[in-house]
DNA sequence: GCGTTACATTGAAAACCATCAATATTGACG
DNA sequence: CGTCAATATTGATGGTTTTCAATGTAACGC
C-alpha cells in the first residue's frame, strides 16, 4: 500500500459516505419486474384497450387493434395473465379478456411508490450543488 | 360479403365498437422507451444512489454499490446519460455523475400520465360487467 | 361423424440486451 | 517523457425476448 498525498488514497473507495437509504437489490428487482411487464408497446395497447372496453373483449378484437399476428397476441395475453393483470373467460368459441382493476391499480401504486423512492417525487427545485468545486484533487 | 345467420359473422371482426380513445402506437412506443430505461435493477440502483447523494458521485463510488464490474457500470451510466437523466462532469482523475432532477421528474410525470391513461387511475371500484352473459353465440 | 372457427402451443429464427476481459483514453504527477 | 490511476470503449459471449408458421385443441353446426 503506497504513500498518501492527502488523507485519501487512489484505488480505494472514494467520497460518498455511502448510501443512506436507497433501493436494495430485492426492491430494485421487484420494481424491475413490474416495469418490464409494461415496457412493451403491444402489451401497453392491449391493456389500454381492455381497460377502456365497456365489456370483456375477445382475442379477435384485440388482434384487430395491434400490428402483430394472432400467436403473438396470445403470447402477450398469456404474459399479462400470468402477471395477474388480466383474466380470461371462455364463452362458446371465444375467449374474452378483461382487466383486473385492482391488479392494475396495485401495479400503478408500486410503480409510483418506486418512482417516489427514486427521488423523483419531492420537487427539490434544483440541487443547491454544495461549495466543493475545486478542479483539483483531494476528492472529499 | 356472404350471408349472415344473425347480425354477425364468424371470421369477421367481433364485438367491440372499436377503441374509443386508447394509446396509439407512437404514444405506446414513447412510454415503452421511458419504462425500458428504468426497467433494470442496476440502473434503478444507480439512479437511486445518485438521487439521494448530497453531491455528485464518482464511478468508483457507484461501482461499490452494485454487483457488477466497472465496464458494466459505465455502460449503464452511458445509457442513463444518453436518456438525459444524469449528467457527468470530469474533475481530475474522476468523473462525477449526478441526476438531473427536472429530467427525472419529467420521466415520472410521463409514466404516471401513461399509467392513468391506461385506466389504472380512477379507481372504478370493480367493473359492473354488463348483463350480456349467455354462454351461447351471437357475440354482441 | 365431418368441417369450420377461435384460440393456444410449439419450435425455430432473428433481434436484442447484459456482462466482462481486454484494451484504449485521459489526466495527474514525477 | 514515463507511469499509474480512473474511466470509457471494444468485441466476444451467453442469455432473454419477440415474432411467426405450423400445428394442436376445443367448441359449435350440420
Amino acid at each position: 500500500m503506497p504513500a498518501t498525498t492527502s488523507e485519501r488514497q487512489l484505488g480505494q473507495r472514494c467520497c460518498l459516505p455511502l448510501p443512506p437509504e436507497t433501493l436494495d437489490g430485492d426492491t430494485a428487482e421487484a420494481l424491475t419486474a413490474d416495469l418490464e411487464m409494461l415496457a412493451h408497446p403491444i402489451r401497453l395497447r392491449l391493456l389500454s384497450v381492455l381497460a377502456k372496453a365497456p365489456e370483456p373483449a375477445c382475442v379477435c378484437d384485440l388482434e384487430a387493434v395491434v400490428p402483430v399476428k394472432q400467436p403473438t397476441v396470445s403470447h402477450h395475453l398469456k404474459l399479462l395473465r400470468s402477471a395477474g393483470l388480466v383474466r380470461s373467460e371462455r364463452r362458446g368459441h371465444w375467449t374474452y379478456y378483461s382487466v383486473k382493476p385492482e391488479a392494475l391499480q396495485g401495479l400503478r401504486r408500486r410503480i409510483v411508490a418506486g418512482l417516489d423512492h427514486l427521488g423523483a417525487g419531492a420537487i427539490p427545485t434544483e440541487r443547491p450543488t454544495s461549495t466543493n468545486h475545486s478542479t483539483a484533487d483531494t476528492h472529499p
